[in-house]
DNA sequence: GTCTATATATGGATAGAC
DNA sequence: GTCTATCCATATATAGAC
């Protein structure tokens, strides 16, 4: 309680280990596989005191949602620019995405299901970059099939697309075991993906 | 206890019940997520007495699970004939797995879950479908590649060929957020998706 | 303000009633 | 053979100790 503590505080407090801690375990686990005395004990923590700290598990997985939805947008780059085609700002996010997952490959199976099991997450982050990210990909693909430059629905497009990029991740486990991977080969596998799916996207939609 | 009950039972005995409750539950809630209670509810019976059925949880799933990939191979269509291109061969695959997925749309999100969380499971089912379907694919993917008629590295065609199939399903519950689609939005976009696909399975991979 | 002892609920499995 | 009363472990949450 001495006054020299106020301000100086670092990264290091007890509330934002318990936050990388749950971040991590929510992360591996999901919501509702998440058992409090993991987080506590990963946090270096007294079960109960996660209580103090967060009132209650929801509480708690709520304020680790909102983080990590936050940085989550740096899977999104800086597409503002007009002198990119529609199909270079694929090639750009894929290889953005690409980059992003091979550091933290859990991310993807956690999001699908999490949003499946509780639509009303996705209300929290409707004013960071989803909505406007699919918005923004639809229209620039609409707009390329009414140019003929691509064939097909344009959410069917999109939908392919999202496809090429999230499954490799969110299926992980599944892809390891049916192409019988160590994970070492695994990341290679997807470290090779990032330009095969750049190389893939220049044609795929052409029809 | 009468001998005329002996061997008159029909599919709605009460192992039979508990067996399509559990099947449910499973898939809706996955092993973990999953309670007993939940199962006996479904099945109309008492909690308990489901170990008198099934031993424990876990036996309890593997038998779910062996019927539910014995029934999993209505997804493989007949492909044996070698007067069918690999391309026509994919897009069989692709329209019989769509047709599949919309009658039964958790089990793509589920199988994730489980390869994820449980490798071994993989083991129990290698003699079924799987390890074939792999590297049957894979095969006449290099074959087409060898002869020019595909472009890339077979292991990624395979997945983005996967992915295309499995994963508008598997994130049934973000597509549905993310497009802002109806129940009935969403599987009218996916029995859509089984002509589109066809059609872009047609030239996706000439490069 | 920080954390612990304790309460309450729920999950799964066993032993034994009928 | 079929199901229930009961046990034990574990989960979350509260009340209160320091």
């Amino acid at each position: 309680m001495s006054d020299t503590m106020l301000h100086n505080e670092v990264t290091t407090d007890t509330e934002t280990q318990i936050k990388l801690a749950a971040r991590k375990i929510f992360l591996q686990k999901g919501l509702a596989g998440t058992r409090l005395q993991e987080i506590a004990d990963e946090a270096g923590i007294g079960r109960t005191a996660l209580h103090y700290y967060f009132r209650s598990k929801e509480k708690l997985f709520a304020v680790v949602w909102k983080d990590f939805f936050g940085e989550l947008a740096s899977r999104m780059p800086d597409l503002s620019a007009d002198n990119y085609t529609i199909v270079e700002k694929m090639q750009l996010f894929a290889g953005h995405y690409i980059d992003d997952a091979m550091q933290k490959p859990e991310v993807d199976l956690f999001l699908l299901n999490e949003f499946n099991k509780n639509p009303a997450l996705f209300q929290d982050i409707q004013n960071m970059l989803q909505k406007d990210f699919y918005q923004y990909f639809k229209a620039g693909i609409a707009d390329a099939v009414k140019r003929g430059e691509m064939k097909g629905n344009p959410e069917q497009i999109f939908l392919t697309f999202l496809s090429s990029c999230m499954f490799p991740f969110a299926a992980m486990g599944m892809i390891k075991s049916l192409l019988n991977l160590s994970d070492e080969a695994y990341l290679k596998l997807m470290k090779e993906r990032k330009q095969y799916l750049i190389d893939f996207l220049a044609t795929a939609f052409k029809g």
